[in-house]
RNA sequence: GGCCCUGUCGUCUAGUGGCCUAGGACACAGCCCUUUCAAGGCUGCGACACGGGUUCGAAUCCCGUCAGGGUCACCA
């Protein structure tokens, strides 16, 4: 195959759509695979819309994700402008050469006559199929009447013609032309539409494959007859399947997902700094959205490889597919036919398996904004808290998924102020003997040479035998003392992070506690 | 309703006539490891939508049925 050049075409809406991006990458990956462009093509021609302000979190999205693009907004290109609502013009100028060539005509019925058509079908039970007395006019007459009476402009579909489209994904579809109505390509203001300026466009940018959501199967009967009419060379063509909602056999919407923003994920977003509200209402925050990845600290590279596999796969048996593997592989023959439910767990984890593989300082880099905007978090804390810091990154290990599950793990440790989760207090501390095997190994504590993970073992398991009774007893004491919760790192590794000061300090506090309980 | 697309475990998928008593992954359940939670190991649960053909043989090919989706706009 020779160089790609193949296109996105987001409408700009404010946000971008899970669902999209899927698409936008499997564009991209066919053009890392093949070479060529990936272009970026900003459809806002519905200016009642589409707001200026509306294009950034998309760009921003695609760049957080690591998709680039080589023409489009911001980086430009040889065959821009990239915006559709700079085109117009072009749009207008190609419809009226069609009429010219007699390839299309002015539409002489009022919206009422075709309203009347329409319903005059349906009461026959017969399909209403288009055909405008303007079809028959006298190419100099039909432009003549489209200029003086701003008539809209239909596109003559041909007549006893089977229309064949080879889709690269779907194999051959077929169509009955006598079956398709003359579409309008060209409001009566001038306007495209938008089955005619996409072909326009796809022509005029010299697009070689339109890979794009099957929603516009169908639509692609009559581009295909655009692409005929204005002597285009037609690119390939490739639909990919829609992506559904979880468990479920409906496009994934932003309207339905909130259900899938669980109470931990919405404690989470609250410790961000978000209201309730807002985790209801902005976009941003909203399941179907990249930038509510983002916000929660998945790993990009997680996200990517998640997506990219659904509805596509490498082979039996890979599914963490670093991005060099999935750009020299990838091929839209193993893209599936069917529609795939998004899946939210299976993200989670693919996003861990990352998260796994990341260096300590990259974790460490991704960590603090979260930490920062829970509070916990200055903007010049000591090398000395940089390096507890680090510490408990490697005590969380595995833990860490997401960036944002050092909220998690690194709060109970990080806070200046312990919170106590009762229930865990109560199962574990304020417990008959409890305190008094604690306050009796603190003093053990206090006296320890060092705050080491192995000293601390050693000396614990010593005085547990001793004193003739379980270590996990005053181990789940330890740690509910000083972190107020049941789970987390290994306690060794929390009361050697804490340093011995702070962690008696903690322990004191409970033991205070315990004794009013 | 017409036309078009799709139909393998709950989910993502492998499968292109015999390798399939259908493989892998996520999720779920149990066990092991273990101070908790993760991670890891092992085991389990669990699918070819249905009905006809074709064939020695069908998840794979054909037809029909059913189900889901898309599209039929001077929306994108």
């Amino acid at each position: 195959m020779g160089p790609v050049r193949a296109r996105f075409a987001p409408s700009p809406t404010g946000y971008l759509h899970i669902g999209g991006v899927r698409t936008a990458l499997f564009n991209w990956l066919l053009v890392k695979r093949h070479g060529g462009q990936f272009i970026l093509r900003i459809d806002d021609t519905d200016s009642e819309r589409n707001k200026p302000e509306a294009l950034q979190p998309i760009l921003d999205g695609f760049r957080w994700l690591g998709i680039h693009w080589d023409e489009g907004p911001e980086v430009g290109g040889p065959v821009g402008p990239y915006f559709q609502s700079q085109r117009l013009e072009g749009y207008k100028e190609a419809a009226y050469r069609l009429v010219r060539e007699g390839k299309a005509y002015p539409c002489l019925l009022s919206p009422d006559e075709l309203k009347a058509e329409r319903e005059a079908a349906e009461k026959s039970k017969r399909p209403y199929i288009h055909r405008g007395p303007g079809r028959t006019l006298a190419p100099d007459e039909a432009m003549k009447r489209v200029l003086e009476n701003k008539l809209p402009v239909r596109l003559k579909v041909p007549e006893g013609k089977k229309i064949v489209l080879e889709d690269l994904i779907r194999g051959r579809v077929e169509w009955d032309a006598d079956l398709l109505g003359d579409p309008v390509i060209l409001r009566g203001d001038g306007r495209a539409l938008y089955n005619f300026a996409t072909v326009v466009d796809d022509a005029a940018m010299r697009i070689t494959h339109v890979v794009r959501a099957a929603e516009h199967l169908s639509n692609t009967a009559v581009q295909l007859v655009a692409f005929e009419a204005l002597g285009a060379a037609l690119p390939r063509f490739a639909h990919v399947p829609v992506v559904n909602e979880p468990n479920s056999k409906k496009k994934l919407s932003k309207r339905d997902m909130a259900k899938f923003v669980t109470p931990d994920i919405k404690a989470k977003l609250m410790s961000l700094g978000h209201t309730a509200e807002q985790i209801a209402a902005r976009d941003d925050l909203n399941p179907a959205t990249v930038a509510f990845y983002k916000e929660l600290g998945y790993l990009p590279e997680g996200l990517v490889n998640y997506l990219g596999r659904l509805g596509w796969s490498l082979d039996d048996h890979s599914e963490i597919i670093p991005i060099d593997q999935m750009t020299s592989n990838f091929s839209l023959e193993r893209v599936n036919d069917s529609p795939a439910s998004f899946d939210p767990d299976k993200l989670y984890w693919v996003a861990g398996e990352y998260m796994k593989s990341l260096p300590v300082e990259k974790k460490l880099e991704g960590c603090i904004p979260f930490l920062k905007r829970a509070g916990v978090w200055g903007e010049n804390e000591s090398p000395a808290r940089l390096e507890q810091l680090r510490r408990v990154i490697v005590a969380a290990g595995d833990r860490l998924k997401l960036f944002s599950d050092i909220l998690q793990y690194g709060l109970p440790i990080l806070a200046s102020q312990v919170t106590i989760d009762e229930k865990s207090f109560a199962k574990r501390v304020t417990k008959e003997g409890v305190p008094g095997h604690l306050a009796a190994f603190v003093e053990k504590m206090a006296a320890l040479p060092d705050f080491e993970t192995g000293t601390l073992e050693e000396a614990l398991k010593a005085h547990a035998t001793e004193k003739g009774f379980n270590p996990a007893l005053l181990i789940h004491a330890l740690r509910v003392s000083t972190t107020g919760i049941e789970v987390g790192a290994g306690v060794y590794d929390i009361l050697s992070i804490l340093g011995k000061d702070e962690a008696i300090q903690r322990i004191r506090v409970a033991l205070a506690k315990a004794g009013q309980a």
